[in-house]
DNA sequence: CAATCCCGCCAACAA
DNA sequence: TTGTTGGCGGGATTG
């Protein structure tokens, strides 16, 4: 498949059931034209289709290091059939998303597009985008269809759920559901508390839940149609943060809370350990974008969430933006959503250090990026919210540091495979990928400097 | 075993 | 009806 240049035919070898040990599944696979014994002919859709496949691949490298890059070419190595949760975990699609289209001239985003763009179902798109919509990051435009609101919509929107938070404290709740819900509860939001909860307790509520939800049918919140949740639990959640002193929070206290509330047994609704799937989902998108961070209670071994999204900032705004606590363990290639290092090691080999100058390149990159957008957002920007004094995470308004971008040691775990792509070329024995990869090299080239505006990137190797 | 949370069935909706 | 959205919870992974 040299160089395809623009076409989309490829000749690959063994690379179909490469793809295929990877489970890459929502990937559109490339069509088999014609077949030899160790090689066939395949054609890509679109060269997009051709990129997925190459990321999809190079993730799986990363991800995999006990197979060396030179020996993927080992025709049908029952590959361990190493499937690694992580790889696919929503904080880590979450950050693929927002380093894909948190870019200058990005307008609106199609959902279908970012669902072949980043190789995964269209369902976990629409996990990402409710709750990056709850906090103003998106909005929605029409069915299928998003704009991108930056980063700098995000002071105002939390402002927001705060005042709506403090607001209602006294009264009712923000809970929209169709069920049992309660009335109005005077209670203010607290951790404390309950400890009832067991489903011990139910029966004989059917009546008073009943009531209380015809009240609400008929006062308040009618609007909501069906206001589910994601998005609006994601609001709730972040509530909790903004509107009360607590500082970390268990999922699990989240989800009582969060429900009918502890007072009310109303919430014998076993549903609890439902809403704490739900609320998996949004930390793990949320600690994405580093609004909240997963520490372990120091009293208590259990795992808690610490919110950190508009935290002060120091003086200048120097790089401190980046700090992630332990960056260290939050090496390229994994997860940062769990805070869960120990695996982190796998990869930590020899790519690692490959990696790193990627990743720092890529930074700086995002960087001159988010400058400029947020000049754009300055402008409309709430007047006492100053940009300065808050930090978003990788994406934070870095407006200094950009010079020493690449003297930055702490710098976020962000998949740079893009970048990967473009700098780190496999050892492939296997010609076919590594013709795959200039083929990817070449789009990605293409788009970013299209996209971002930016010459291509030169190569170093 | 407990904590996480991916996956995708399938029900509301919308066109 | 077909196409979108997105609850929801089974059960695989991890810890």
């Amino acid at each position: 498949m040299t160089p395809l240049g623009s076409s989309t035919t490829s000749r690959c070898h063994m690379l179909l059931k490469e793809i295929e040990a990877i489970k890459i599944k929502s990937i559109r696979l490339p069509r088999r034209i014609g077949q030899h014994s160790d090689f066939a002919f395949v054609e890509f859709g679109t060269k997009q289709e051709a990129n997925n496949v190459v990321q999809a691949l190079s993730r799986f490298h990363r991800s995999t290091p006990s197979i060396p890059c030179n020996h993927m070419a080992l025709p049908s190595s029952e590959s361990k059939e190493s499937y690694c949760r992580k790889q696919k975990s929503l904080g880590l699609l979450c950050t693929n998303f927002l380093s894909l289209y948190n870019q200058d001239g990005i307008e609106t985003i199609g959902l279908d597009d970012a669902a072949t763009r980043l190789g995964v179902e269209r369902r976990r798109i629409y996990d990402i985008v409710n709750v990056l919509e709850s906090v103003g990051v998106l909005a929605r435009k029409a069915k299928n269809r998003y704009s991108w609101k930056g980063f700098g919509e995000v002071p105002k929107a939390l402002e927001e759920l705060r005042e709506e938070g403090l607001r209602e404290n006294g009264n009712d709740y923000t809970r929209v559901s169709d069920d049992d819900e309660d009335e109005n509860n005077p209670t203010p939001i607290t951790s404390s508390q309950e400890e009832k909860t067991n489903p011990s307790s139910h029966t004989r509520f059917s009546m008073a839940s009943k009531t209380g939800k015809v009240l609400k049918l008929n006062a308040i919140l009618v609007d909501n149609r069906k206001e589910k949740s994601l998005g609006l639990l994601t609001q709730n959640f972040i509530k909790l943060f903004l509107c009360t002193d607590v500082d970390l929070i268990s999922l699990e206290e989240a989800a009582k809370i969060l429900l009918g509330d502890a007072r009310d047994p109303s919430t014998m609704r076993s549903n609890s350990a439902a809403k704490v799937r739900r609320l998996y989902d949004i930390a793990n998108v949320l600690s994405s974008m580093n609004f909240i961070e997963k520490v372990h209670h120091p009293d208590t071994r259990k795992p808690a969430f610490r919110w950190l999204g508009m935290k002060e900032k120091l003086e200048d705004g120097s790089a401190n933006c980046f700090v992630p606590i332990e960056s260290k363990k939050r090496t390229f290639g994994t997860e940062i959503t769990n805070t869960s290092f120990k695996r982190t090691k796998l990869i930590d080999g020899n790519l690692n250090q490959i990696t790193k100058p990627l990743m720092q390149m890529q930074m700086q990159v995002k960087r001159e990026v988010l400058e400029n957008e947020f000049d754009k957002t300055n402008l409309e920007r709430d007047s006492r919210e100053c940009p300065k004094s808050y930090q978003f995470g990788p994406f934070a308004p870095v407006s200094v540091s950009k010079a020493i971008a690449a003297e930055n040691k702490k710098v976020k775990q962000v998949h740079a495979w893009e970048s990967l792509a473009s700098t780190f070329r496999p050892e492939y024995h296997n010609q076919a990928l590594r013709d795959l990869f200039d083929h990817y090299l070449e789009a990605w080239q293409s788009w970013y400097s299209e996209v971002a505006g930016k010459k291509p990137i030169q190569l170093m190797f």
